[in-house]
DNA sequence: TCCCGGTGTGAGCATTTGCTCATATTTAGA
DNA sequence: TCTAAATATGAGCAAATGCTCACACCGGGA
């Protein structure tokens, strides 16, 4: 029987057994990446820790940044479902109640998994499939541009898509940065003040306080 | 396996001719960079790329990472150089002046060798001495930071480094993301406009308007 | 019950990696 | 000119890497 044209490495797990195997390979890439880096996650290194054989992790993930990725999106949805969860309620507030609540949720992000995200900010490098993560922010921008559009005429803004480019960009910045060098600041309420204020004086200086 | 104490594996060249190969190599890991990114940025590869020998590369260079930190280190005093040489300039300046410079400053560097920065922002790992172009941002922040302190009466700034901390990571955020993501924007006036607003309105909003 | 596809195994291959070292060549300076 | 130090060479090693494949095991449906 002559062999087919390989198309998908890449099984998908179809009894409970399997899908099983794959959640612990999963957790067990987390751990590693936690433990050692990304450098040292090999795909030897996430089979032993995972207690599987090296041909099992092939069964299901291509190679070593499909493992990465898994992680990665994983982490990512959570973020995502933090987020959005807290967006939705704030539908008819006032501009200060919604951006205060925008910022303490983008920061409850945060504090969901502060190690891993680091890891994932720090050492994996933003190409390919990899760069999925820096693209969180980007996630919810559809969001601030939709309610930015929603008040602009309210705000006096131009440009409201524009806004909320700059607006997250921004955001991201100062998140990133405090996640990176001044992890504990998260846990403060600095952080949160400071946001809201950069945010709310950008948009107009209406409901900012000095 | 005992593991000894390496100390110093790497000499400094004494020689002119020496330090022409330091050149050479320095450069060729520039081009490897560029033309096939980090993790193709092998000793072996860029002592190919740079016509010489893999021993002369360990004479002065004791791992991969130092070749990276060397490329990073050129290419972080090229940004220093440019900006710090701006802001000396605005001394006596006003405050909508003085921050209109030091963005176009900021954006100035950005375009010093944006595929360079690109490469290094988004493919090497935040670790150990590879931070070290992460850090770009804090270089001028003592700058920032004096500025906001000696005017900090005039602006009515209660925490003027904090002011500072936030406002570089806002900066940043906003430029890396456009950099990452909308190289062009760079080139047009779009984001000096929404930058220096960002930081006008966020210091008092007295010279926001224009 | 039995069979067959889904699942799990791990020795080991082909490469690539970072790096060494014995040797050769070039330079400074006496 | 001559010599010792500085510099350059590159074959090649030990270890690690990503990944394959031939085979064994398991489990659910006929």
């Amino acid at each position: 029987m002559p062999a087919r044209a390989r198309v998908s490495p890449r099984k998908l797990p179809k009894q409970e057994r399997s899908r099983d195997t794959v959640e612990v390979i999963v957790k067990a890439t987390t751990r590693v990446l936690l433990k050692d880096g990304y450098e040292a996650c090999t795909t030897n290194r996430v089979a032993a820790e995972a207690g599987v054989s090296i041909g099992s992790v092939y069964q299901y993930f291509p190679n070593k940044e499909s493992l990465v990725m898994a992680v990665m999106e994983r982490h990512q949805e959570e973020l995502r479902e933090t987020m959005v969860e807290r967006l939705a309620q704030l539908a008819g507030a006032d501009l200060p109640t919604a951006v205060r609540e925008m910022v303490r949720a983008l920061l409850a992000a945060q504090r969901l998994q502060p190690k891993l995200h680091r890891v994932l900010l720090e050492q994996v490098p933003r190409i390919g499939a990899l760069r999925r993560l820096h693209e969180l922010h980007g996630l919810y921008e559809p969001y601030v541009a939709a309610w930015l559009e929603a008040n602009a005429p309210r705000l006096g803004l131009a440009h409201p898509s524009v806004a909320a480019y700059v607006l997250i960009g921004a955001c991201e910045g100062v998140v990133t940065r405090v996640m990176l060098e001044r992890p504990t600041w998260l846990e403060e309420g600095v952080l949160e003040e400071q946001l809201v204020r950069l945010i709310l004086s950008y948009l107009g200086g209406a409901g900012a306080k000095r």
